[in-house]
DNA sequence: AGAACCGCCTGCTTGC
DNA sequence: TGCAAGCAGGCGGTTC
């Protein structure tokens, strides 16, 4: 599923590929969205990320926001055939842009475009006083918080498991136990495993791809995510799996104290 | 206010 | 082999 590294490497294909580009049509061929057909042709003045949301920029003043969520993919082809599970297609003069989403939870909306800070993603701009003093008390067990998209933006099941496991931090603590120190250990393997994750061009675990159908590499990175039954790389443990707000868990129960 | 739970979806895996 | 049930889960909305 798409989470912060895959939503930026896709961000960064397609700022080569049509940003100051015209787009030239729009179809709509899930009627899920079509709260959106009114959408106004124009050129692409920005390719943003926020989180794990695409902002495209139109010069006319409205921005075009995709969220991705489970399965949602974009993906470039310059023949005219419409892939399966096309959702939407962005025509320029050379190719087209398709959403294609066989779980159909991905949204698109246009808005006026925004130039509000919102500042809760750890990559590009994060507010971490703010977070540490509304945030870090709740009481939430701090894998389920480190999801949560209001508090900081980008940070899915996958990367959650990963970033705990290098703080080797229980991912049933309370966010409200932990000490300045342990979040600032959480702080810094969350930067070092996006990071790695963004260079690596996304985790390919299950069906992600970028731009255009490839793979990415990180899925040879991960310590914990999918490896239940398998020894824990720092210690030789059995890697446990086990549900936390109805998503699953990966960790050490001996490295996460 | 915050925590917990629900609904949206459908391809894939599992069990009989 | 074939079919039905169960599972996967980001996130906005609802409920308590």
């Amino acid at each position: 599923m798409p989470e912060l590294p895959e939503v930026e490497t896709l961000c960064r294909q397609l700022q080569k590929k049509i940003c100051g580009r015209m787009i030239l049509a729009t179809e709509i061929y899930d009627k899920k969205l079509d709260g959106i057909k009114n959408i106004k042709t124009g050129r692409i003045i920005s390719v943003e990320r926020q989180g794990k949301t695409i902002i495209i920029s139109l010069d006319h003043g409205d921005s075009i926001k995709i969220h991705l969520r489970m399965t949602g993919r974009l993906f470039w082809q310059k023949r005219s055939d419409i892939p399966p599970y096309s959702r939407l297609s962005f025509s320029f003069d050379d190719g087209r842009v398709f959403l294609v989403d066989p779980r159909r939870f991905a949204t698109v909306k246009v808005e006026r475009t925004k130039t509000e800070k919102v500042r809760n993603d750890l990559m590009t701009d994060f507010d971490e006083k703010d977070f540490l003093k509304k945030r870090a008390c709740r009481k939430m067990n701090i894998k389920t918080l480190l999801m949560d998209p209001k508090a900081i933006a980008g940070i899915g099941n996958i990367y959650a498991c990963e970033i705990l496991h290098r703080s080797k931090i229980s991912p049933f603590r309370q966010g409200s136990a932990l000490s300045g120190k342990e979040w600032k250990k959480i702080f810094a393997a969350a930067g070092r495993i996006l990071t790695k994750g963004i260079e690596k061009r996304g985790t390919s675990i299950s069906d992600w791809r970028d731009l255009y159908g490839q793979k990415g590499e990180n899925q040879r990175e991960l310590k914990v995510y999918g490896r239940e039954g398998e020894k824990c790389t720092m210690c030789g443990r059995i890697i446990c799996r086990i549900k936390q707000g109805g998503r699953s868990t990966f960790y050490c129960p001996a490295c996460q104290r």
